[in-house]
DNA sequence: GATTACAGTGAACGACTGTACACTCAACAG
DNA sequence: CTGTTGAGTGTACAGTCGTTCACTGTAATC
């Protein structure tokens, strides 16, 4: 097993790690994944030390060494899957320029995200209202995402016009649309996604048809 | 203490439970009382079935006398927050039939409502999307709201030519605001309720100004 | 007035929790 | 090659957990 080999090149395969940070590393990682796991059935607050250590075959003791408390790795999970969150706003802000064009491809970015991390997306829905101080640091994620949000909505001409304060109450707006989206996506059985995706784009086509009669103030 | 009179008719004060079935209903509401003041800072997962018990000056296995499990004092939380719900509906109802008026008096209607019942809207604001089955219960409610505003809203005049599916639509986008609004106003900090009540009002204002551009399918 | 029903008690259980402490042993630095 | 560092181990402890069981005392019933 340790003596695995490419046949090809006579090679380790994909070598093992060899340097103590690179093993700490990993079992770092192994902590997040077995908690991410855990969290598809049930609230982060109901997690023991102890069983996700477990779950990445390591003694309660040794989950000491990479995390202070589970709320500590609690945070680390906030910020791995801020990172998926972040990679959805990125990809859909290479949308098309047009009202109509961006909506289908927004959502259609939304759902290829939410079903490629279902886990990540799970993770921050659940505990985004859960109390407790995961929720605020989600809070402030969102509230970002809702800023960066304002700042594209700003450049289309319609809403060249509108007061910041406007604007930020419309990126609330999709943002919860989005939020709400998301949820349905989750907890869709096969085959409803879209329906889904299709009441999505109704709704912000709505939302977007009271834009050009806005007065802003 | 026990021989406590009223001062004027020198009658028994708000006389003492005698029936057995009162008692036993007083012991329950104390359980549910205490379930709902230690949800106020954690998730109901949190809970344990002592602590409640302790709460509600009751010895551990007396619990069982009211519950079979904290599941079923949770299902129960749920049946009591709902009823506050329903009367937040029935109150909103009453409310004047222009969209202005309508809109206005809709959120005030909120905001007396979470105010006033703080508890029961935290606890299915962060039940919701617990996962668990308190968060099945509480979207079934929910479901029924949004239907009861569906059919609200196809007596205005100018929905009633649009297709229920798209009323269901425009019903979830109103109940995703107002629960937005409930959220914000429960994290809130005094003296910031105008802001956010001035916020909702915009953001279904918004969302109505679409209406009459609304091509239903 | 005797009997029953039952809300609440109290001790005990086995399982699980977070954490302290002393340890091993391999990767690292000198 | 030698000494140090630190990730992971193993044992142990004091709490808490849900649940069991036999019980008490009183309101309700006949």
């Amino acid at each position: 097993m340790s003596n695995a080999v490419d046949i090809r090149t006579l090679e380790p395969v994909s070598e093992e790690p060899v340097t103590r940070q690179e093993r700490k590393q990993r079992t770092r990682q192994a902590l997040l994944d077995t908690a991410l796991d855990l969290l598809a059935e049930r609230p982060f607050a109901t997690l023991s030390l102890r069983e996700v250590a477990k779950g990445a075959g390591l003694v309660p003791t040794a989950f000491y060494r990479h995390f202070a408390s589970m709320e500590e790795l609690g945070v680390a999970l906030v910020e791995e899957a801020t990172v998926t969150l972040r990679g959805m706003m990125r990809s859909a802000r290479s949308d098309p320029d047009t009202y109509r064009g961006m909506i289908s491809a927004s959502v259609a970015t939304v759902h290829q995200f939410v079903r490629a991390n279902e886990d990540h997306f799970r993770f921050l829905t659940r505990e985004r209202y859960s109390g407790g101080p995961l929720a605020r640091a989600i809070a402030v994620e969102l509230r970002m995402f809702s800023g960066d949000l304002a700042i594209d909505l700003a450049r289309f001409a319609q809403l060249r016009a509108w007061s910041t304060e406007d604007l930020h109450m419309l990126a609330d707006l999709i943002v919860s649309v989005m939020i709400t989206t998301i949820v349905e996506l989750l907890e869709a059985r096969p085959g409803e996604d879209p329906k889904i995706t299709g009441t999505a784009e109704k709704r912000l086509r709505l939302i977007l048809l009271g834009v050009p009669h806005w007065k802003t103030s």
